[in-house]
DNA sequence: CGATGGCTTGAAATCTCTCAAAGAAAGTGG
DNA sequence: CCACTTTCTTTGAGAGATTTCAAGCCATCG
């Protein structure tokens, strides 16, 4: 379990390529499918300086046959997982450039905020371009012009790691963003 | 539970553009995580009749909460599910036109032949070349222009819905295909 | 037999990549 | 605190992949 810091999961193609296929942030737990699923098919990295905790799949286990209500709030983050994933999947093979930017943009904020690391519509995120290219399926070069044209239109503000959103709104509206898929309990108003 | 037939499970985005984000096939169950989420994020489509069964959620709480292995066994196949997804967008993020779809393919037939779907390196697949587009992030036109390259390099012959891999280690190959994402319980040589 | 859905084609427009280099920024060691 | 290295960001121009638009073909079905 991810308790502060940015760690990502991700695969590289037989070419070498990489794809990240998510970021997990502070609460996430970034294996948890390895209770069930006994061969791994994805690697987890850290983004930045993490602290970590570890759990044991024989504590799981006990926890999940001594409260089974435990069992499905588990499952259910999992699940989330999975639709997260389609969400992904639906973002990078329908939408373009900047669409598809500000809709990862959306997630991270809304997840941010959902955990506190939300401010003033700011946030400190320790992604480099090269590794919004690998989760965008981009190459840096374009996720660079991508940000540019941003920083144009005034939908993000960046000073090193932390990004601002002038306008939530609009940034939302340019990423069709949608936050259902992420099935947060508190409904997310605004980051 | 699809009993036989094809499915599929989709979303939409604000621009209208569908996202095929899963096929399912004989023995799937499209919607299994409505069991703990509430809000559906995704719609499912039939791609050919189909016969179905339906299971009520207050069966299946009975069911994991009388035989707990059996929870393990649906909540395993739900990070299947994930592990897919995982893969779809590796597919679609980092890899090009005939790569692309000659994975998806080599998913489809071990998916299919570990249900019996396959038989000489040929199966069935009721999947127009627009619903393929959309699984693939493309559009028709181009799935049309990399069907007729595979085609013409033996990688593919089809026949009305009919699919037949003259040479799966070269599809695989050309697709950089390793099943193990699929965790398969036997693992599948070849379809 | 006309209608419908699916497949195929061509040419031009777009988006994104590649390559190659230079400019900032951040961390390291003395 | 400065030089030095490394990492990250930015630029330009040409190439490549994919889309768009628009039309024609083919099979199937009522």
């Amino acid at each position: 379990m991810i308790l502060s810091g940015f760690a990502c999961t991700y695969k590289i193609t037989g070419q070498g390529k990489r794809q990240i296929v998510s970021f997990t942030i502070a609460g996430d737990i970034p294996d948890l499918q390895s209770l069930h699923l006994k061969v791994l098919d994805n690697s987890v990295a850290t983004l930045s300086p993490c602290s970590v905790g570890f759990i044991t799949h024989e504590d799981l286990r006990h926890l999940c046959t001594r409260f089974p209500r435990i069992t499905s709030a588990f499952w259910r983050e999992t699940l989330i997982d999975a639709a997260i994933f389609r969400e992904w999947v639906m973002n990078v093979g329908r939408r373009e450039g900047v669409s598809r930017t500000a809709h990862l943009l959306c997630e991270l904020m809304v997840r941010l905020k959902a955990v506190g690391l939300v401010e003033d519509h700011a946030c400190d995120l320790p992604i480099t371009q090269v590794e919004f290219a690998d989760a965008l399926g981009f190459t840096p070069v374009h996720v660079n012009r991508v940000f540019q044209q941003m920083r144009a239109e005034g939908l993000i503000v960046t000073e090193g790691t932390r990004l601002t959103i002038p306008d939530w709104d609009r940034l939302k509206q340019v990423g069709e963003f949608d936050p259902t898929y992420l099935h947060l309990e508190i409904e997310q108003a605004a980051a």
